[in-house]
DNA sequence: ACGATGACAGTTT
DNA sequence: CAAACTGCCATCG
C-alpha cells in the first residue's frame, strides 16, 4: 500500500532537485515551482518544504532563488532569512526595486533545462 | 475532529 | 498602485 507518507516525501525531493537546477542570477517563484511539479496551486506547500531546510545539510539548494509571486522575499516573521536572501541574490546579479522586488519578467528562470 | 496559521497566488475593491 | 478577500493544502494546538 502507497502510504501518502511517500508522495509528501517524494514531492520534497522534487522541489530540492527542481530548485537546484535554478541558475545563479535567475529566480523562481513558490507557485512557478508548484506549476512544474505538477500541483499549480500547492505554492505553500514548496513553502513549506523549503521552511524546513537546514543550513549546512541542504546546503547544495539555493533557497535563496525561490521568491513570491510579486518578486519579492517572503519572510515578514524572520527579518535575518530576509536579509541574507537578499543579500544573496544581489550578489548573482539579482537587482531590487525600492519597493523590496527584483523584475521577475527579467529574472525569472524558464525552468526548459528540466525538459531536456 | 476543529480551528488557526503559514517562506503563496490570483482577483477584486 | 496597495490593501483586502478568497482559495489551496499541510501542519499544529
Amino acid at each position: 500500500m502507497v502510504g501518502n507518507r511517500e508522495e509528501k516525501e517524494g514531492f520534497r525531493a522534487a522541489v530540492l532537485a527542481l530548485v537546484s537546477r535554478i541558475p545563479a542570477g535567475e529566480v523562481a517563484t513558490y507557485g512557478q515551482i508548484a506549476a512544474m511539479l505538477g500541483a499549480a496551486n500547492q505554492a505553500r506547500r514548496v513553502g513549506m518544504v523549503l521552511a524546513g531546510l537546514r543550513h549546512g545539510l541542504d546546503s547544495e539548494v539555493p533557497w535563496h532563488r525561490v521568491i513570491n509571486a510579486a518578486g519579492g522575499i517572503s519572510a515578514p516573521n524572520d527579518a535575518h532569512r530576509f536579509i541574507v536572501q537578499r543579500s544573496l541574490l544581489e550578489a548573482e546579479g539579482v537587482v531590487f526595486g525600492a519597493t523590496g522586488r527584483c523584475d521577475l519578467r527579467r529574472y525569472r528562470w524558464d525552468g526548459v533545462s528540466v525538459f531536456s
